[in-house]
DNA sequence: CTGAAAGCGCTAACAG
DNA sequence: CTGTTAGCGCTTTCAG
């Protein structure tokens, strides 16, 4: 049932090597025989096995790709944009999530390593740097993979990350541009670090000193329920604030019910931003201020640096390092259009 | 560098045969040997070449899937669900996303076929059966490749799918029994068109006639924007109503958009119901009544009726349906909550 | 231009 | 229990 090469050459009545050239279009075949084998594969809808080609190639145009979680807009956008991507340069993708549970990244990748991808994106399911991590790239290296990461902690790899420590800053700065003097900050180790740091780094800019009793550090997953917890805290602590700047939206978005259930209006009494800028961030009232990271551009480079460094086979050289800029986006829960109505 | 079965044999001082043997635990080897082998394989860090293997198995445990797009919830979702139970499984996932466009479809299944995929997850970008789809399906069979459908459309194929006359039906219905005589629909052929007909079929079963001026085909992708446009559209017309079904969820959050720009309060002065239920319908305000697809269920479904069809090969008895019921989720923009409140 | 033949890394008889 | 050997389907010298 199943066509090979073989079948081939004999409805073309040539031999299997023949064929096999009108498939690479290596070496010069006489048109008219061309003509026969191309018929040929055409009436027996032959198609050839990536897997033999592989063996001799060593290359199987796929690349693999290792995620935290798929069900997140932002995995989930990236995803689209390096499936698209690759598709384009001929590759497929394979993907993997761990859905958080770091032992099953060796795993993953280990698969990845059997079916001898040509590259590996990965992000791994924690934040700093572990040894899970080292021994995930030392078995890549050695089997010539070329790996890009998402995680800036993995020294030895090529990566390509947002700033998100000017993303949170700029962030935060503008809340404080706003007036805002006592701003909260609803994060944790499960939103990158840096966007606590870059919040930090906005009142030292500022020459302000942070509250360490508003900030909020969530000990599990950055979800809707932990921002209203979070905020919640905030309230009952009774410290006062007028801003709280979060780490992601979906964070925000507990936040503002939260604050809403306690009778605050937003922006009204309290203004808040978020990160991430997912597609309902400016849909909920209010809109949400929030951070935008440059998923399409972070998606290109990441299957630029793939390629490069499966075609060039010297990733002896220095891991590359491509940082994007955050972009904020202001919209109406920072309570900007508010003010200057005041101001007006 | 590579390491293969070679080297390892080379290490332990045994033939590749026997390596081959505890690779796959066929074959009593004697514990020593045994050790020895796989001592060496650890302290190697080898791993077997899949694509080899799969030369003599004839399997790569491995599935492709196929679907229309990415960045949407839905998909993000069933990608979620079945990735984990393909891994479970022990099966890696291939994806391939033709973004809308049908005639990627042939070259997305073509490049699963050549990679020989032991099985093919195929939601078409078209609704209604095409020649495009017998194609694709024509090519599995020659390859011997399982293939399961979300086209209900497709009857040559294993298929699994939601109920959505049923949850269209259940959906209006609901307003129905709420009071509204007046119902529009806005949707179109690019969301099932079977959820016109279940609207159809409440009006029907309450004995009822549907305005067919009320009924908003959209012509594109039901986007934000469309539903934002369809439901001005509506107003606009002068035709009387009291509320609207929605074909999916993003097309309420547009209608529920033109509704309060015009001044209409949801669900005050119009009722508003969507399909779907995504997770910020929970989250925007009104909180979004809507359907529920049982999309877990869907996903684990999918990839059991693959994993049957792979192993017995006997893809030619009668394909199998599985339909799944649709569940109405009823929140705050129908205005249940409300008029049971005037009755009280 | 085209065919014969040698593998790619691995599994599966078939002998010992 | 273990080694030898013949392929799997394809590409690639190496000779015609």
């Amino acid at each position: 049932m199943k066509i090979t090469i073989k079948e081939v050459a004999q409805a073309a009545n040539v031999s299997i090597a023949t064929v096999s050239r009108v498939l690479n279009g290596k070496n010069k075949v006489k048109p008219s025989t061309r003509e026969k084998i191309l018929h040929a594969i055409e009436s027996l809808n032959f198609q050839p096995d990536q897997n033999a080609r592989t063996m001799i190639n060593k290359t199987t145009k796929t690349v693999g790709m290792l995620v935290p979680e798929l069900k997140n807009e932002y995995w989930m956008l990236l995803l689209d944009v390096i499936q698209k991507e690759l598709w384009e340069q001929g590759y497929t993708l394979i993907i993997g999530s761990t859905d958080h549970q770091v032992e099953k990244e060796t795993a993953f990748v280990k698969s990845f390593v059997e079916k001898r991808v040509d590259g590996i994106i990965y992000s791994s399911s924690v934040m700093e740097s572990a040894e899970e991590m080292s021994g995930i790239i030392q078995l890549a290296k050695k089997y010539d993979i070329p790996m890009v990461t998402l995680n800036p902690s993995i020294s030895q790899a090529n990566c390509v990350f947002g700033d998100h420590i000017q993303g949170a800053s700029d962030a935060t700065e503008h809340l404080i541009g706003l007036g805002h003097r006592h701003i909260a900050y609803i994060g944790g180790r499960s939103v990158s670090t840096k966007r606590e740091l870059g919040y930090r780094n906005a009142f030292m800019m500022n020459n302000l000193v942070v509250n360490e009793a508003l900030i909020q550090r969530i000990p599990g997953l950055p979800t809707f329920e932990a921002g209203y917890e979070a905020a919640h805290q905030l309230l009952l602590s009774g410290e006062p604030f007028t801003a709280i700047f979060c780490g992601n939206d979906v964070l925000a978005f507990g936040t503002i019910k939260a604050l809403e259930e306690h009778g605050k209006s937003v922006p009204g009494e309290i203004a808040v931003v978020g990160y991430d800028d997912v597609h309902s961030a400016r849909l909920l009232k209010p809109a949400l201020t929030t951070v935008r990271q440059p998923i399409q551009e972070i998606g290109r480079s990441l299957v630029e640096l793939i390629m490069d460094s499966s075609s060039k086979n010297l990733n002896q050289t220095v891991p590359k390092k491509i940082i994007y800029r955050m972009q904020l986006i202001v919209r109406d829960s920072c309570g900007a259009g508010l003010k200057k109505e005041v101001k007006n």
